[in-house]
DNA sequence: TGATTTACAAACATTCTTGTATGTATCTAA
DNA sequence: TTAGATACATACAAGAATGTTTGTAAATCA
């Protein structure tokens, strides 16, 4: 077998992809060498070179093909904002910890993320631009809290800065003890788990 | 300079342990090469080896330098229930926060646990204990909960066990968001995070 | 004071992984 | 139909880190 048509080629794309998705997950992406990748995927290392520059670029694709959903979540926050910035906040928050807790794929990206590794310098460009993505979140709901402020929503003391950070905090913090070890329905709970964070948020 | 004395020998050791902290928490734990630790300290790996077994160990001897009085702290949670259980908690969360805050060498190495990495077997051994003490962390506060249920601190309809699902991971989230990434001053937000975030759990 | 152990340094062997170079059979386009 | 590009497999070179072994001068002990 030497030549493939392209969709053949594509394919073994996937698999490459399929294959170091679940050996990131369980032997950590330090530890997942590329010829167990190509073993996994019924090719040779030859095959990973050709598709891939390296390690750093599977990598980078495998979080890509998974994570993209949550950030176009993320994008329709400042629109749905509305005359209720922090109901508009509260079902955000909540969807996401439903979205997470349904798409199997995107739980085990989060497992690679949360869990963490570190490759060296190849890699810390790809965290350094989560990080900044992150960033921006924390940004946007600072800004959707003002909004909330100005309508009376919060109470009159409330910092938004600090309560943006405690918002971040407790919607990664779920996701990661999820993610990590959570042997518990995150879809089901999520809807309480919200309520009472934001009604905490909400009173005087 | 060859046989030093029992002191010089324990300086020497501890050096190990503070240019792997640093290290560990710079360039991350897998990146980080046993003979860097040793030049950093000054040192050969020869020395390294006399004290460790190997990189694991030093790992080891790191976390268990600074982790302990977070430990020390949550085992007081437990006697300092009393008659007040929801307040007992948000006062050992806040404690726990203004702890991590005020402690620089258990920032670097909750970084560094946080920043995650995967060193293979030897380290698998050590993060399972991690994972274990944290299930009883949330197994004690969920004790705890439920005292403060039998008080009537709780809405009746609140279930002990989502609620501490909650508590660990706003705490954790906190602890990971700041250690992370924080430019702010964690020790001065403690109160008012833990207070709101209580004051939602207490709200009927 | 001598023997033995200590606390390392230095050199060595080995393994593991990466990257690259080359080979090659097939697909594709002209 | 044929010339070139494609999609890999295979072989090779090289470095890097680990673990181990050996050497050794000073400290400790008897």
């Amino acid at each position: 077998m030497v030549r493939r048509t392209k969709e053949q080629a594509e394919a073994t794309r996937t698999q490459l992809l399929d294959a170091a998705e679940a050996l990131f997950c369980d032997k950590g992406v330090a530890s997942t060498t590329l010829d167990m990748i190509a073993r996994a995927a019924g090719v040779t290392r030859g095959a990973v070179y050709w598709h891939f520059k390296n390690k750093a670029e599977i990598f980078e694709a495998v979080c890509d093909r998974a994570t993209s959903p949550m950030e176009t979540m993320l994008d329709t926050l400042a629109a749905e904002s509305g005359d209720d910035p922090l109901g508009a906040l509260e079902r955000q928050a909540c969807g996401i910890l439903q979205l997470v807790a349904g798409d199997a794929r995107m739980r085990a990206v989060l497992e690679i993320l949360f869990r963490g590794f570190d490759g060296g310098a190849e890699f810390a460009e790809y965290l350094a631009r989560e990080e900044e993505s992150k960033r921006n979140c924390r940004c946007e709901i600072e800004s959707v809290l003002v909004a909330a402020a100005a309508r009376g929503q919060l109470p009159p003391d409330t910092s938004p800065a600090k309560a943006a950070v405690a918002i971040t905090a407790f919607v990664g913090g779920l996701m990661r003890d999820w993610v990590l070890d959570g042997d518990y329905d995150l879809a089901d709970m999520a809807p309480y788990l919200t309520r009472v964070f934001f009604k905490g948020l909400a009173s005087a």
